[in-house]
DNA sequence: TTTAGCACTCCTTTTCCCAGAGTGCTAAAC
DNA sequence: GTTTAGCACTCTGGGAAAAGGAGTGCTAAA
């Protein structure tokens, strides 16, 4: 309803002016004046046509003016349908694919590590600050349990989990158990404390408390604590944040208060960022965001898939007058290059479908 | 030989009023004047006669003057005199000493992220940027490694370190190998992959390469190459870093040029940051610092046992005018909190002696 | 409906000025 | 000989005033 409405409410030339506005701002970051978009439509109109187009474009909340005798600025609004309706897809040159593929191409060892090393090199890219994370899709259950015995003090836990993450640790053991006990123990431990939820396995937990010797009752309940640290760990999803100090390039943050709110903001609220669960990809303008530091800011988010269990998050963080076009454009290449990725390295291989 | 020339080149008197400077401008980032100067000496003597010591002090370079007219500043030279000969070692608070206590009683569960926390709490502990790293004290080699069979097409390697790590990874086998393969090939491993350097691991593989079959020697391979990545990671040392947004707080990073040469310094030289081998706690002045983007800051950075095999390092950043006196005495009382903390709690349990 | 012209507004930059803080020197006092 | 008071001089920081400029809104004519 609304879209029906704006196709009316604009012209053509109106749409067409509202589009140079926000590039020419994008580019600047200066109030843009009716001379300066009448040069840039050609010189087919003269600047006064442009200042009652104007007038009537700031009336209806497109634009805006930091004060009366100012040029024009986007607002929020204008932004908007800037995005939705007037922003040309961006396409990316050979020489940008090819720069995204090779970027991606990097050692990725552990998921950790990798996502920060994306989270820099898409910040690289965009010259924005940027922020990837990555969540399961559904809750994480334990798979397989093993025990190594090392010594008598000690054996190594390893556990892989229903998303075919092998994690393992060494425990020390209160009490001593012959190597010989370990294998029972084991049976136990995956006859019924797999595929369970946590709050199943501390149950779990107490029922067998009486079936087994007290050593090896203090062992189970160790291992099984461990097991439910991993998948606490596993459920969780962390944020990794690069290239924050990039704002300060920016004309918008070299007010060293705004800078340092919206940086710390970053650094720290690991929570608070912006995840929109549903869709490919979103963008935020300004005041759409929740969160206040992020007010005069925009962000751009895409998802990608790791695999089919996960699904990770990657988004830039800039300023509303950010190129919405562009950065929309490379991080969409780079969401689907990180799938692409994920389903041909196995990092995380697909489960067994039951 | 430069202390004992000091010691003669300074009087008392001297030395005193360049210590009511350096602690008046760490204060007030201003540079002083006389007439302060004599006040906060208690009016035992005139402005005037500061003014003929400051001249000495000025043109033996302990001081600087930013023009003829202002106030005086200190020096690198100055800062260096003050750690090292004037600075009250400063006594923390009970109060600070249980702060500190509590801010390491954070559920530690892997190192990494442990470090991560460490470095967030040091930084708002001094409200600088802080940076920390952990680094094992010799070469790691594996110790001992274990093959769980999975399926046919893949199992899970388990390898421990040297110190006392555990790592795993699930691998997918090119060739199918029975599972009741693995106890020979384990045996194997752990026979001739133990206890060497990673050079040696790659020769040794060569040499046994005719002794079993392909398909073995396939798997085998994979493992010894999983065991050099292991190993290679466990020696480097990485670096985290925290804070970093706290120096827009400071009057001399208003500018954000500056500020933005440090922050990225920070954020990505994960190699360049002092990194004092030797001592116990190592003060870093201006220039001192070998880093171009340190040129005008200062770090403070301590050391800290994790065990008995590993050592880690944990720095402030800050402007050279930091307070001295206060950030030591922290950062010695965390890194010392810290050594005591990986003694009890055994993260990475002592290695046995042999 | 478009355009040229013009008065007006408000921001930005520059210039100017001044108060204030601080120095260095000199000459007297201790 | 050291310390101090006094004084002239220097330099900065900040605010006011002025100049400049970009841009608008309106009016009247094309």
């Amino acid at each position: 309803m609304m879209n029906g409405a704006r196709l009316v409410e604009l012209t053509e030339r109106k749409r067409q002016i509202l589009k140079v506005v926000i590039e020419d701002y994008i580019r600047t970051a200066e109030p843009v004046g009716s001379k300066a978009i009448a040069a840039e439509m050609g010189g087919s109109v003269s600047s006064a046509t442009i200042r009652n187009e104007l007038s009537d474009l700031t009336e209806q909340g497109y634009l805006e003016q930091p004060h009366t005798s100012a040029g024009r600025m986007p607002s929020p609004k204008g932004y908007r349908l800037y995005v939705n309706e007037l922003m040309e897809e961006q396409r990316l040159s050979l020489a940008e694919t090819e720069h995204i593929r090779q970027s991606l191409q990097l050692k990725m060892e552990e998921l950790d590590r990798f996502l920060g090393q994306a989270g820099r090199a898409v910040s690289a890219l965009m010259r924005y600050p940027a922020y990837v994370s990555a969540a399961r899709k559904g809750g994480v259950t334990a798979r397989r349990f093993e025990l190594l015995p090392v010594d008598e003090n000690s054996c190594i836990a390893v556990l892989m989990t229903s998303d075919s993450r092998v994690k393992s640790q060494l425990l020390r053991m209160q009490l001593k158990v012959p190597p010989d006990q370990l294998p029972g123990l084991v049976s136990l431990l995956n006859s019924h404390f797999t595929g369970v939820s946590l709050q199943e396995m501390s149950q779990r937990l107490m029922s067998v408390s009486d079936q087994i010797g007290p050593q090896l009752f203090l062992l189970l309940s160790q291992v099984v604590a461990y097991g439910a640290d991993v998948l606490e760990e596993a459920g969780q999803r962390e944020i990794f944040t690069a290239g924050a100090s990039r704002l300060l390039k920016l004309p918008e943050f070299r007010d060293a208060d705004k800078a340092h709110e919206l940086m710390s903001f970053l650094a720290d609220s690991k929570e608070n960022l912006p995840m929109p669960e549903n869709r490919q990809m979103e963008i935020l303008i300004g005041p759409e965001n929740v969160s206040d530091a992020l007010k005069d800011a925009s962000v751009v988010v895409a998802s990608y898939d790791i695999g089919e269990n996960m699904r990770g998050l990657i988004g830039v963080v800039g300023p509303t007058r950010m190129d919405y076009a562009a950065v929309a454009a490379r991080l969409s290449s780079f969401a689907e290059g990180l799938t692409r990725l994920f389903e041909k390295k196995e990092l995380l291989p697909k489960e067994e479908r039951e």
